[in-house]
DNA sequence: CAGTGGTCTAGACCACTGA
DNA sequence: CAGTGGTCTAGACCACTGA
């Protein structure tokens, strides 16, 4: 916090002035990709802090994929050469009711099965195990938005068909009544089935969003959910800003 | 690293061996979401270490999701209420060749045009003012994957339309030739234009997996682009662990 | 060899919360 | 008030790279 040190704006931890310092100038372009920056003990005698106040800094905007640094070496400008942004997969209910608009859900089926043999494969289950199905119509405002087509692991939420799913989300049923873990999914333009297309009030031919997801616990599977939305619906947005 | 610390695995830095603990534990749902985890004090002296030492295991944990803390009240374990994943929008030609696929760009127009009113918005331009156009075809293996319709300020990458895109991609230009900062996108599920279909060799109804991508500087747009996939041959993928 | 980052320590002061 | 996390310091030892 010495003359030298530029802007020292007030109320902000030594940390991140560091920080911001560093940011601004990488976005200024003043360090291109792959050149030198300065190193820590420079920045310490810069911002007369301690050499572990720079580190934190440095060691954030590290994992913020910004620089990229070498033991024995130095700090670098990183190359920014993938746009990687945060994508959520959210709680439907949520995301409507954020946008202060009316969520239902018209549950279509509510059952237990027998997992085929790809199924089965997808959940860690053996072919013809008993599984739980829901399929779910969501509605904003009155328009369907997502039919949900989801399979459960029985093990993992034993008391699935006793929600009612008119009140509950299985997103949210599920995010509250197990350990998720990990979760994959695939994001695609296709079609919905006929079912579906009559179940979202569309054309079979109209485009759809379609999602498929799988959500695993430590050890197995929880949920295998096919979420398919028509095109002119329904969208994912995203940013990213480092 | 004491008795009582379990599991002292070898040769793994100590705040990451008790990231790692946390983390386990966490995984075995030990600490169910919302549950009080323990203090920093606790942990020193369980693992016989300095509190700096555990703060950053700490802090860490806190960057990825899984803890929140509350400053005078304790740690908690999070309540994984949302899926969020880094979703990464690639250079297409690096996608292709990772998969050890041929890669071939068809340049379809590559131009000067005047912004219209919607266009100078989008990219902070006056109407009327000049703007680069390119439109391309990818094809991988032969096969068109992706139409890519794209407009550039000037200001950013005068030298632009100079460039021969049938060799490197507009993206990997622009990655190379700007300081990029900041991104915005949506994902849609749609059909292309007729212009597009016919480009990509698919039928006007077929769905298609729509990404609209516009990038900024710190000051000013650099690029808008309209990038449209066959349904059946590209879709995105992506995983989350915490 | 000097310079780099990776990590740790043993203390410190502070703001905050809840009893 | 005692307990919590947020942050900083001034030192330390180390592994690593390149001259």
């Amino acid at each position: 916090m010495v003359s030298s040190a530029p802007a020292p704006l007030a109320s902000l931890a030594p940390y991140a002035q560091v920080k911001q310092y560093l940011k601004g100038r990488l976005g200024a372009g003043d360090w291109p990709p792959g050149v030198l920056m300065p190193s820590e003990a420079e920045l310490v005698a810069q911002f007369s802090v301690s050499r572990m106040t720079v580190n934190r800094a440095l060691r954030e905007l590290q994992a913020e994929g910004l620089i990229e640094r070498v033991q024995g070496v130095g700090t670098f400008a990183a190359q920014l050469h993938k746009v990687s942004s945060t994508l959520t997969l959210r709680d439907l209910h949520e995301e409507i009711a954020e946008r202060g608009h009316h969520h239902e859900a018209k549950v279509v089926a509510q059952e237990e099965v027998r997992a085929t043999n790809g199924l089965a494969g997808q959940l860690g289950l053996k072919p013809g195990a008993p599984v739980f199905h829901t399929l779910i119509v969501h509605l904003e405002n009155g328009v369907p938005l997502q039919c949900e087509d989801r399979y459960v692991n029985p093990a993992c939420a034993p008391d699935y068909l006793a929600q009612d799913f008119a009140k509950t989300t299985p997103t949210h049923y599920l995010f509250e009544a197990t350990a998720l873990w990990r979760a994959q999914y695939s994001i695609e333009a296709g079609r919905a089935t006929k079912d579906e297309a009559k179940l979202l009030g569309i054309a079979p031919t109209d485009p759809c969003l379609i999602i498929v997801r799988r959500t695993f616990t430590t050890d197995s599977a929880i949920t295998l959910a096919r979420l398919v939305h028509p095109g002119t619906r329904y969208g994912l947005e995203g940013h990213f800003t480092p």
